[in-house]
DNA sequence: CGGCTACTTGACTGTGGTCAATTGGTGTGG
DNA sequence: CCACACCAATTGACCACAGTCAAGTAGCCG
């Protein structure tokens, strides 16, 4: 670990433009740990001793309800951060954390990290920039939330998840939920009923065909269509 | 302007520590602007040049949709500060901006922000304490839209209000909305008519009693009950 | 007083959430 | 290898919250 943590680094926005000696600096105050599938990272209102940087698997960062329901605020795939933000609020983590699948983490001790940020000012701009990408990625939920129906967010949801596949989104093209059509309830904010059946709809309607997890975008146009501008 | 202005930074949480020949330099590079009523600041959009600090008066930031619906993300007052992530964004402001009343503002440009930033650790820490707290108020209000009906969101923010008045809140306690309830239900994220009907409601219950814009608590425990966790 | 805006109230509709039953798929253990 | 169990997904029936449209009232300012 210790002599791979490094390589891996330079591929963190974050840390790219560092030296490697500073790559190495970090690795040596950080952990890599693993996390199994759906192994708590962390739950909301833990003490924030630490952040993140998601090295191989996924992590879903979500809200829950005192009746069960869940919210998710994002899915962080390889080289994303978060819970950077946790790290300068009393009162702990906001939200909690949870592995999709088999997770590899670095995960940076709070102190250390704030050392990090005071010894560079660059650094601490690249923390802004990173924490200025999870508040618009809020603000977009927000707006989501506010304006925009299930079957618009489903779109938008497909249309972005081609986009994280860097597939030119076209008919033809088919795109593979992460996880469970569950999960993309929850991504998307609502129930996998209703999901299930819009998704039905939405396949009716010859936008997509859906066969288990994956999703064949049959008219793309129309798809962008439905997410609206 | 010039004389008043490093007094005023003393009162705000992100210069609050600084020696008073930085809040010079800081008023050196920034401009107090005036706004009136309902002048709009800035638009989703547009270049993100500046970042603002409210001397005096209240702005509401807010996205709006295609169909002309609105949803208020927060209303700033004195000594907050807003768009400092929105400097570090391509893309331009992802929200709008407009003053509720009269209003003046500081207004940093972005570079001598960013160079602010960049000459001082302590105060790139700060910064992202500020953007802290924004990125929480937004996972709270995903928290709210996706959990909560529009009566306990109402009760939460009668509770925010009377505690922004920093008075006690116990029964008797009057809350006066800052603007109008058109306003109001922007923040709650409704319907004005809804709300009208749920403000009703509540008032028929005997928790508030409703003269104009003053709400008058009539049963804190019970609003507090309202509002959930 | 007139005119504008804010607000209220009524009637209606639709989206989507909940409960419940069924089917489908997958992995484990006998 | 099959059977069972478990979880994911679908489908149906129902309902309620809240949004919309529309009309009317109240209040405020010039």
């Amino acid at each position: 670990m210790r002599l791979t943590t490094p390589r891996l680094l330079e591929r963190c926005p974050m840390f790219a433009k560092l030296a490697s000696d500073d790559h190495q600096r970090i690795a040596d105050v950080s952990e890599v740990r693993v996390f199994k599938r759906n192994e708590v990272i962390f739950q909301e209102g833990d003490p924030a001793r630490s952040f993140y940087i998601v090295l191989d698997g996924d992590v879903k960062v979500f809200k829950s309800s005192q009746q069960g329901k869940e919210q998710t605020l994002h899915r962080m795939t390889p080289f994303n951060t978060f819970a950077e933000a946790a790290v300068f609020l009393q009162g702990g983590y906001p939200a909690s954390a949870i592995a999709l699948h088999e997770t590899r983490l670095l995960e940076i001790p709070r102190d250390k990290f704030l050392d990090l940020i005071r010894s560079d000012p660059e650094m601490s701009l690249r923390v802004l920039a990173s924490m200025s990408v999870w508040l618009h990625r809020m603000v977009n939920l927000v707006e989501d939330l506010s304006f925009s129906e299930v079957p618009v967010r489903i779109a938008r949801h497909l249309i972005r998840l081609a986009a994280d596949g860097n597939v030119e989104m076209e008919d033809g093209v088919t795109v593979t939920l992460p996880t469970t059509k569950t999960e993309f309830a929850k991504l998307v904010g609502t129930a996998q009923e209703t999901l299930s059946r819009a998704l039905s709809k939405i396949g009716d309607e010859g936008v997509i065909s859906i066969k288990g997890r994956n999703i064949t975008i049959k008219n793309a146009a129309l798809l962008k269509e439905m997410a609206g501008k």
